[in-house]
DNA sequence: GTCCCTTGTATTAGCGCTAACAGCCTCCTA
DNA sequence: TAGGAGGCTGTTAGCGCTAATACAAGGGAC
């Protein structure tokens, strides 16, 4: 490869000047008198220099990079999540190292030791399930700055997040308001926040004084369209009298929302259909689908800013769990508008 | 934050060695006996010893690191690229720094300094445009491995890309043969191979010998679905006689299935639609779309290699433009099954 | 003219690691 | 028993940069 490396030195050597003297020259340091700085700086220029950010953090000890945890991206929302948290951390000079866990909790956990061999400042987390945080708060408590991008109230360790459990209440009480009783949950299985979605329906039940009914519950493998419509035809075999069904991510509730295309039920008369993330396709499916909005760039910008506050600080702050409330868009597919 | 940092030294602390005997034995020379290996990787352990890969790099000259440069996430596709990128890259050791151009020019040029800067050991880039390649081939003439993720054959850069050109025509050539002659375009501006799209929708009506018609041309300002939507609008307020449409990407193509649902019109029977990328969206819209497909798994993996394989050239190989050949799916809104 | 202080610069050390080399044993061979 | 060969480990230097310190020259105050 050989590439031409540019270095102070060759500076020097080109001004006359130690590597010393250039490198404050460069750093527009007051010491140096401005006529040397500029000559050193044209030098600078005129040799193509760009300064070699590697050796820079080893002596800083800071690398001004951090990493982004994810799961396997299937859900689009991540992928926004991802994109906004790249943005945000860039405004701030921070470049973003990527790796996904693939749900898989020694990923999750090499992935880490990766990201700290390369010594990146900080971390966000998509944690992989909520039961194994055990690793992540060593991290914390090894003084790691980390924030979790979902989580719960219990998680100690900083979470900025969306109100998942939150979410599915309101999206079921929506539901009840509109005379469902009888509502259909497609889950998520036990990732992402899924547990609260579970948990949310299954109060806003309790508080209209409806019980749980495990035929109203399908928890497809994955999360993506084909899951959803499986899922709906899972529970429409069981005939459970069912007309209105809650989606743990909207690809579901689109797959459940074909379903019924495809059968002939019309929605939302025969069948309401709320999902969650609100993501462009659900606004714009043939029939509009009410859900949960994710709200991005508040979660993003929440994370990012107490990420760079953790960063920032000295000892080890107080954890802080920020759960954001999510609004619910009522669209046509649940009888708005 | 002060993190206990664990270093070589104090493991050669701990057992009596000295720091050579140490990183010797833990990267298992044969020139330390056994014994002291194994000593010496417990206490390793034993202190939870991670090297540190900033002070390696500065040594080795490489980082294990690639720099993805994509445009705005907007559309879907990109995402399942970077994902799949992302993975490739980890199987072979790689880890991914992340930016994106934001579709800006300046701003493209600063994130591939940055990366520069960074040492990363290639790049893989989404570049805004095809006019400026300028600052991508000098890249590539100071030696640094660099692939480009869309392109075309006079591109002088390493190019592993879907054939936009191909895939325009047969998704055109497609339509005629069902019939079609009035066939518009909602075109995807000056971005990621549009300009390719288009020409190879413009061969396949010269092959046929259907002349160009600007009336049959949108070129909205964003990918959405949305964006697809007014374009349909526009198309059809000119009563242009257009009884097909291509549209650049899916989400443009799935807007355009909305508005004939909104108007009456009956697709494929009164408007055909064909879309590009093939994203799990369109297969399952009210009327499955017909689409180019993307095989993001096949661009990805001979991008990876290829990429690779540059990092380990010696010299300055020859430029290697692959285009991969892609399917068109038919489905129900061109008159499929 | 001495002293001190400022100004501008060079020198040195060190970040954590690797690579090249040097040195000291022990053991074998002639 | 001298001499060499190997085995094992330590020492030194250097990656490109920054920070601390040293130092030389010039200018003022007394």
């Amino acid at each position: 490869m050989g590439r031409p490396i540019v270095r102070l030195k060759d500076i020097a050597d080109k001004t006359g000047f130690s590597v010393n003297t250039v490198s404050l020259a460069l750093r527009d340091s007051p010491r140096i008198p401005q006529d040397t700085r500029l000559m050193i700086q044209q030098a600078a220029e005129a040799l193509n220099y760009l300064p070699n950010h590697i050796a820079k953090s080893l002596v800083s000890r800071e690398t001004r990079t951090i990493g982004l945890v994810l799961t396997s991206i299937t859900n689009p929302i991540l992928t926004r999540v991802a994109q906004a948290i790249e943005l945000r951390l860039a405004e701030r000079g921070y470049l973003t190292l990527f790796a996904t866990s693939n749900g898989d909790h020694q990923d999750e956990k090499k992935v880490i030791e990766m990201f700290r061999s390369r010594q990146v400042d900080g971390m966000l987390i998509y944690p992989r399930g909520h039961r194994e945080l055990d690793h992540i708060r060593r991290l914390r408590l090894a003084g790691y700055p980390v924030v979790l991008l979902v989580g719960d109230t219990d998680a100690e360790v900083d979470v900025v997040s969306m109100d998942a459990r939150l979410g599915g209440y309101k999206a079921v009480r929506h539901l009840i308001e509109r005379g469902h009783s009888r509502i259909g949950l497609i889950d998520g299985g036990q990732q992402r926040g899924n547990l609260e979605k579970q948990d949310g329906y299954i109060r806003a039940l309790a508080d209209a004084g409806i019980a749980w009914d495990a035929a109203l519950h399908a928890v497809p493998a994955a999360h993506s369209v084909m899951a959803g419509y499986e899922a709906m035809a899972e529970l429409m075999a069981r005939d459970n009298g069912m007309t209105a069904v809650l989606a743990a991510t909207d690809s579901m509730a689109l797959g459940a929302l074909r379903w019924t295309q495809q059968h002939g039920l019309r929605v939302p008369q025969d069948m309401a259909i709320v999902g969650f993330d609100n993501i462009e396709f659900a606004e714009h499916a043939a029939t509009p689908i009410s859900s949960i909005d994710y709200a991005v760039d508040r979660v993003t910008e929440l994370a990012v800013d107490r990420l760079i506050a953790l960063i920032r600080a000295d000892g080890l702050p107080e954890v802080e769990i920020t759960l954001i409330e999510p609004e619910l868009v009522v669209r046509a597919s649940s009888g708005g508008r």
